[in-house]
DNA sequence: AATACTAGTTGCGGTGAATGCAAGCGATTA
DNA sequence: TAATCGCTTGCATTCACCGCAACTAGTATT
């Protein structure tokens, strides 16, 4: 092409082409912008095009449709943006919404007893996704992991998850979470299928500062009507406040667990039939 | 070529013409149909097509692109898809900032009605947070959410907040708040559940110089879209000020608090949902 | 009061991404 | 071996998005 005047405001300047789904994506950014903002620092179309980079007509115009399909909600006095309702039914919807629901008593149950921070965990792909967290008094600005994912064979609840996989669908598991960014070592395959035997005779899990320095926590499964492992109810805490009683934290987790299985429909006796 | 006279309704376009937005559209068909989808019957591309009366090549292309973002996730073995973890992060981490904003004008109203002080309380664990204070005294907001936490049962907002728990877990709240620094007397558990039926009961609760000397306040329930009690609004002043007009306060209270629940999508018709 | 500035919306032409058909591919079934 | 099913990919058309710029409205500044 020409040489670029300088005087010449060139257009061309590595700008970005667009990108396959880029619709898709700048939508989400919106999103993820509306979803972290500061409640007091309001969100107007020129302030989210500046922090984007991105065009203010297009967020104009983006801001408009989502707020059209209910993604999104403006405020008729500062024209700001907000999530809209839309994204939380689809959230409530389809998540496992009974499960939860079921489950929140029986983890406040659990901080009762410990006074630790107790989740509700279920595998999404190779990675544990935490449902639900209810948090002893002492915790500020709760902060719930809800919605955070991380590799599943790091952790208790990770692994309680999978505690009744095939070994060949274990292997493979790690194959796919080991390209991640390793913890602090790589764990054999052996090495896990060795763990998972022993929390099948235990009934719980526990890690002691394998998934994060200083970390300790221990899980149980929770299985639905069929035996299948549906969930995994988990604590974790800093090893000062929980390593002395951790195999008590197990039992307790343990038998939580066994109870809100109960209620979910799983009747101990038939063998372990599915999955 | 020539463009079509304007003046003639081209009826050509009478089959599937697309419309602005329309990748959005589809995205969040596509959503809404995994979020309600039966967790046993998978949904795979061909499944999704035909119920959505869409191209079989465009479901497999949009499928692959939500995926590629978080939105959904795919079944290695089954190839179904279902919803994925990055809808639950953003309603997680969204959902207080939303929860503020739209209370704060509610908040306001109730400040003009009174000219006390009112706030927006969560439950963090056993205590109760506050989000959002407004002040008659227009302005200086002081720093947004207070943080500032105080044990549940003592106080009104606190009694609203589990007025939906079962006896059971009412009562190891009881056992893990008592550990706290208790307030003037313990109250035994039968009294927190006689109180919280005549919440129920009323809709609002409120409390007369039982938290602090010569301090009176009262407080409702706000609901999310699934009946649950996400947070409750406060009111709180001087025995002196407020005591002599608190039950039609309480009233104003819960009638706000209704209106701000109806914002959030709240539809009181069902029963009590859950929780 | 006039002016500048900020914040948001709308109009417009060019361009490339989405569309829909059809062919390819790899299982499972007959 | 052939047929079917579920899904992906190639390709030409065309329409919706892109960026710019002009416009409106409200607010601060002189």
């Amino acid at each position: 092409m020409a040489p670029p005047a300088s005087s010449e405001p060139d257009r061309l300047r590595s700008s970005r082409t667009q990108a396959p789904s880029a619709g898709l994506r700048r939508d989400l950014e919106i999103l993820e912008l509306l979803a972290n903002a500061d409640p007091q620092g309001g969100l107007g179309v020129s302030r989210i095009a500046e922090i984007l980079g991105r065009e203010k007509s297009q967020m104009s115009r983006a801001l408009k449709a989502l707020e059209a399909e209910g993604m999104a909600e403006r405020d008729g006095e500062t024209l700001e943006y907000r999530l809209g309702w839309r994204l939380y039914a689809l959230a409530a919807r389809g998540g496992e919404t009974r499960l939860v629901q079921i489950a929140t008593p029986y983890l406040r149950r659990m901080v009762g007893a410990l006074n630790e921070t107790t989740h509700l965990c279920v595998l999404r792909g190779s990675a544990v996704l935490t449902l639900r967290s209810v948090s002893p008094s002492h915790a500020f600005r709760g902060l719930g992991w809800e919605g955070v994912t991380v590799p599943a064979p790091m952790t208790s609840a990770g692994r309680v998850l999978v505690s009744d996989w095939e070994p060949q669908a274990l292997r493979s598991l790690l194959a796919e979470a080991g390209t991640l960014p390793a913890g602090p070592r790589a764990r054999a395959a052996d090495d896990l299928l060795a763990e998972i035997a022993g929390i099948r005779r235990r009934g719980y899990a526990a890690v002691n500062e394998e998934f994060e320095e200083g970390l300790v926590g221990v899980s149980a499964p929770v299985r639905d009507f069929r035996g299948a492992i549906v969930a995994a109810i988990n604590v974790s805490a800093p090893k000062g406040r929980l390593g002395s009683r951790l195999d008590d934290a197990g039992r307790l987790t343990l038998t939580v667990a066994q109870e809100l299985s109960a209620e979910l429909g799983f009747h101990p006796s038939g063998g372990r039939p599915l999955r």
